[in-house]
DNA sequence: GTCTATAACGAGATAGAC
DNA sequence: GTCTATCTCGTTATAGAC
């Protein structure tokens, strides 16, 4: 019997095409930043072929979060079976934004986010699962990390993890006004560091 | 004689009305989320009346970063002068974050971070240096703050200042998808724990 | 300074031929 | 499935009266 695990839209070639280009703009320009005629431009085809397959730009985006988050939890999947070690999986994690951002690109949710107020409400519960599914899975390895010893950190696990998150989504926010792709890379390397435990702290006055 | 220190664009009293609006609508909609007939139904004048003041949309965007980035420096300069230890600096800062959050937006900057790609040229310039003021600004609090013992970091005053930026930063841009600042609060708090020296970090335990 | 009126363009979207 | 053609609306922007 094969696998018939909720694959809920595998979307046709030319869809996938046109999820593609689409996915490009709103990553570099936004959602409000790119159309039809844009899409239909980059492929060689006109912007009415384009509804046919997605009727509305809503549901496109609708399909562009839905492809991101299936696409990125395969990418948490594969961490989690290919690596051991907290550190390796939290480092693994950081080089998937990493990748993003040497595309000249940003995470496409972190983009979204800043949108919000302007999207139709299936794109922003959309943004809501994909932030809580990263959050579940640092949790997890944050969870993992500090029972063996590797992290070190005061409040929740989960706390901690929003905590990252907004640190990488800000990080890749900033450093595209610099266009410098280190940026991230550097700021992603602290936050890294602030969790790793054997760091010798040397003491200090108040706070 | 009178402090005739740098005051570049006073603004009349009806351009400051528009600006006061569409800063608004900029903070929770960004800048391609609005249009001059949002703002002149929102004052009850036309349309026209509007590009008498601000000619081009351009310029608008560019008198409201130029405008945010006074105000913002502003306040940098009150803490500075109203408080004394880097500690209390540093949870003053994060309160004029957690203010404009409260009102329901985000950093006017952060939000047009995101749509970098798509700004006039001066924007862009004006984002880089709103940026670099706030870094500037950070790292000089962070030195201070090291050197008293009262912060703790490895990596250089410049490149924690960055960390932390992007942190706040990209808190509230998550922190809007949940229609709740007090996710952006409690990472704030974090991130201002990471700093704090003197802080015993035990070991392991669970969560 | 603010208005009416309108230009000029681009957006999302639809009808119907092929 | 993709095309041509068209519609409707919203956008930035300007001209000129008041």
């Amino acid at each position: 019997m094969k696998p018939q695990t909720s694959n809920p839209a595998p979307f046709t070639k030319p869809a996938r095409a046109i999820l593609d280009v689409a996915e490009q703009l709103a990553q570099t320009r936004g959602y409000n930043g790119f159309s039809y005629a844009d899409i239909a431009a980059e492929l060689g085809v006109t912007k009415a072929s384009l509804h046919y397959h997605f009727p509305s730009k809503a549901e496109l985006g609708r399909a562009l979060i839905a492809r991101y988050q299936v696409a990125f939890g395969a990418a948490l999947e594969a961490i989690d079976q290919q690596a051991v070690k907290p550190t390796q999986k939290l480092r693994q994690y950081v080089g998937l934004y990493d990748a993003v951002m040497r595309n000249d690109r940003m995470c496409l949710c972190g983009m979204l986010a800043a949108e919000h107020a302007t999207l139709p409400a299936p794109m922003q519960e959309g943004l809501k699962q994909f932030f809580n599914m990263n959050e579940r899975w640092l949790t997890a390895v944050l969870l993992d990390g500090r029972k063996s010893g590797s992290f070190l950190f005061k409040e929740s696990a989960s706390e901690r993890a929003r905590v990252v998150l907004g640190a990488l989504e800000g990080a890749m926010l900033v450093a595209r006004s610099y266009g410098d792709p280190r940026r991230f890379h550097a700021a992603a390397e602290h936050v890294l560091a602030d969790l790793a435990a054997g760091r010798r702290l040397r003491q200090a006055g108040p706070v």
